[in-house]
DNA sequence: CGCGCGATTGAGCACTATCAAGAGCAGTGG
DNA sequence: CCACTGCTCTTGATAGTGCTCAATCGCGCG
């Protein structure tokens, strides 16, 4: 267990920092927290349900997800992690997984040990509050999801979803020369958006016949960003800090980037 | 603005005690919040999307729902909220609804100026972890409910909420004489679980055939306590401090009050 | 006693699932 | 360098769950 760099949680100081203010004091204090890095492959499991958790994973790199099983077998993917997400403070807080974390690339995670975290917060209000609020806005995400996977169609949860993950990944940079990518199959597109992957696979086809998207194998490309806003009924202001400048920009101004790139690679 | 008296809080500081040990400052202070308290009757707003947000609500007595309406004019209910629930936290703390929140029956609500709150938890680290804990419980919740209407059946899903509210509602002691009532017509069952009233009245009706519920007019009695948890895919595991005694009682030990009621008055 | 909202019921339809088979690309080992 | 293997994507045919549309009923209320 040892400190980390400052480049590597750099990205987690820019989103406990989007709302609230941290004294030096406040960055020292957690910047010394015990944290051990673990590296991971893509699929491989961080949690499983029915752990038991004493630690607070941070996503440093790569894509991961949260899921759970059903009685039938189904599977329901909860959300998409991107770096820089506190990935299963629920289960730090709580003591123990009541979904499973897996790796959709592979990736490295920071762990601190739950007991670490509740010493800092019990002393740093300021940091509490950024978790807090972070907390706040992914149950926003999970309240938008419900809305999607409750009441949409198949090519407006979709469209939707391939909007919300282009906002997310814009709002923490990973959107370089206009495009970005992030694996998902098919599978686990529909496992996000309670479809099957034969649906999504005709439904995709039918983004792609219309202009809005482009595809080839394992990769999306956004053709036509207002036209996939208007299809997935997509208005960000509910990821708050997760979109850039929610706060600030008016819908409109959210929108283009020209040619953004989605490779599911 | 004044003090609320005691027993009206008490059900907040349950629910905020939980997971958290509070001290006699804490609670002094927490009571000392300028609180301004309203009655709404049923289906009045307390908070449409859109609307600048300033303070926070907590319920006292009544039920509330959340909800969003999409472009085609549908709506999904996102959460039922109970006696003591804090409302809208996400509102309060990031300034403006993204949602709206409407009154199921007549009720009271509490309110606390944000900036009120912030400053409390600014200086009390104790009443801030409750609150993020019980905001974290509540994104909890929500993951439930994508899973619920993301990959189950209509059965199962109507089962599945059924469950949840009853379960909720004896944490909160409101079951008495194994009964208890929640006014939900079936169109707001529908919005809730992403399905139409007509199918909801077809399910209902299937359930009551089976025997697990019984209904008339506004009304619905639990049947048959276990079999609705099998048919509902049931583990109330996620519903963490919402449910009683969670964390210790094995699943089995959860489940049985004998022929509780539901009514739906 | 008339009104109104919610519950109920029926008929037909549509969106999405299911089942099944084949194709394409990537990684592996010979 | 090339079969082998496995996974994901693709496509077709068929079925079914849940939706839509529409009308009627029934209870609570003024």
């Amino acid at each position: 267990m040892a400190a980390l760099p400052e480049a590597v949680i750099a990205p987690v100081f820019r989103k406990l920092e989007k709302y609230t203010e941290l004294t030096e004091d406040d960055r020292d204090a957690f910047k010394s927290l015990p944290f051990s890095v673990q590296s991971y492959t893509a699929r491989q499991h961080v949690a499983r349900i029915g752990d038991r958790v004493g630690r607070c994973g941070i996503l440093l790199s790569g894509f991961a997800y949260r899921y759970k099983i059903l009685a039938d077998g189904g599977r329901q993917i909860l959300a998409i992690h991107l770096p820089g997400d506190f990935v299963d403070l629920q289960h730090a807080l709580f003591g123990s997984a009541v979904h499973s974390i897996q790796m959709l690339t592979e990736g490295k995670l920071a762990f601190v040990p739950t007991s670490a975290l509740e010493d800092l917060v019990a002393h740093s209000p300021a940091v509490q509050r950024g978790l807090w609020l972070d907390t706040l806005q992914d149950a926003s995400i999970f309240s938008e999801w419900i809305t999607n996977v409750g009441r949409r169609d198949a090519r407006t949860r979709i469209a939707h979803l391939l909007c919300e993950v282009a906002m997310r990944l814009r709002a923490i940079g990973m959107i370089e020369a206009g495009s970005y990518s992030i694996p998902m199959s098919q599978e686990q597109l529909a496992d996000a958006t309670g479809l099957t992957s034969v649906h999504v696979n005709r439904t995709l086809h039918s983004l792609r016949a219309n202009g809005l998207i482009r595809s080839n194998r394992r990769s999306i490309i956004i053709e036509d960003w207002d036209q996939l806003v208007a299809v997935g009924d997509f208005d960000a202001s509910y990821l708050r800090g997760a979109a850039l400048n929610a706060r600030m920009e008016p819908r409109a101004q959210l929108a283009p980037y020209p040619n953004a790139r989605i490779s599911f690679a």
